[in-house]
DNA sequence: TTCTCGTTGT
DNA sequence: ACAACGAGAA
């Protein structure tokens, strides 16, 4: 049996909304030590990990482990009904076929039930190896979603290029060619603004940018996000939230000089 | 002859925007206590019913009974050239076979003017009886659009049950099921929040949603709408207006238990 | 189907 | 105050 109460609807409603673009139908995976999700886009080049913490839940109750399989376009148009300040009660039987959540807002005034109905889904669950990743950056999360916004009005991918100099996003398209270089730096008064690269080897790799702008739907749940990129592995994009819960997306490289 | 000048075009713009789609032709029936419109939708389940007091034009002239019947969707397009600001006055001969509608911006730099060509319609006018209704629940018109659109979303109905309780409105869809409750309350500080149930006996009715939806694009009309349901009776959804004016649409309920 | 307007969220 | 998203109109 699962009860999970979440003080913000909010956070799994912008969770869901960052992530249903790339995966239709997948598996809520809850245990003691919380709700955790993994799938890989219907095109395998991108996977999305997501880990909500039981800590972020107030109470979190998980006796065993239960899956629940959901339509995330369905689930969407169930999290659409909550408010921005409702708490978001989410039951489940130990073998379900539905998910209960309720919506409750802050003045009790309001409920909101709605029961989901669950699929079963074949849980490809990829064991994802703990890289140490040749370079990482952490930069404002609102600052990755403009390059790559930006960027993506010019060309269909985009080089990373991570030095000890910075960091550089690169394009080249039909109209012309762009490119965005940051350097490390650091300000006490505003932290979220704090741009900060670690580098073991430079590393230059190149990504589709339709997938980077897609991650950055996410932009919304953390001030910050952390990029890490080694040779021949994919890109690691992640978000955090509060309590070590986060949300990460995962990228192939384009290989060779493919356009 | 007809002689009628609104301060702002927008409540005019506002109230046929939410009746159009409904209703396509129909009388403004003038005379000296106002303007007012009562039509079926084709398929007569719902009625429209529309009063535009005197008080609410300032001047007003009328001095007989004048029906125009108009085409609302070339009222429409009339309509769409009123800037938001506009002041509008409204002209008819006695016998009319056109309306003349003059927008003014509020600092007289620009006069538009209309005339739009008449139709004779046959009115079935129909006697609304005064009916007591058994549940009267008024709340933010906001939230009861938030609920229609959010259930609309599973289903192609809502039940409405009223008791003492509260207000319970829940439907049944593929995807799931889902059910918002509110309780009666009131804040002094903010009295277009509240949500305030009279009752005499308990109801449960069912209505097409779609139909509910499309009344609700009158919400930007009122704060508040008033709903009163009474068993084996339409269902009444008022926007009430400056001056007792008012928008009410009538929506016959679903009977059986035809999904 | 594309564009514009209005609404909501940051 | 600005930007993104969704809804409605052309």
């Amino acid at each position: 049996m699962l009860e999970a109460r979440l003080e913000q609807a909010n956070i799994l409603k912008k969770v869901v909304d960052a992530i249903k673009d790339l995966v239709q139908d997948c598996n809520f995976d809850c245990n003691d030590s919380g709700v955790a999700l993994q799938a890989m886009d219907n095109s395998h080049v991108a996977l999305v990990s997501m880990m909500l913490k039981a800590e972020a839940f107030s109470p979190y109750r998980c006796d065993r482990n239960i899956a629940l399989g959901v339509n995330l376009t369905s689930l969407t148009k169930v999290l659409r009904a909550a408010q921005n300040e409702d708490v978001l009660t989410m039951k489940a039987e130990d073998a379900p076929d539905s998910l209960n959540l309720v919506f409750e807002s802050s003045d009790n005034d309001r409920i909101s039930e709605y029961d989901l109905k669950l699929m079963d889904i074949d849980q490809e669950h990829l064991g994802i190896p703990e890289t140490e990743y040749a370079a990482t950056i952490a930069m404002p999360a609102a600052e990755f979603k403009r390059i790559c916004t930006d960027l993506a009005a010019m060309s269909e991918s985009v080089t990373i290029d991570a030095s000890k100099d910075g960091i550089k996003f690169s394009c080249n398209g039909d109209i012309g060619n762009g490119a965005v270089t940051l350097r490390s730096h650091s300000n006490v008064e505003k932290p979220e603004n704090n741009v900060d690269i670690e580098l073991t080897e430079p590393v230059a790799l190149t990504f589709s940018l339709k997938y980077l702008v897609n991650f950055c739907k996410a932009s919304a749940l953390s001030n910050q996000v952390k990029i890490c990129l080694s040779n021949e592995v994919p890109l690691l994009v992640e978000y955090n939230l509060s309590g070590s819960s986060y949300l990460r997306f995962y990228l192939a490289p384009k290989i060779g000089d493919e356009e």
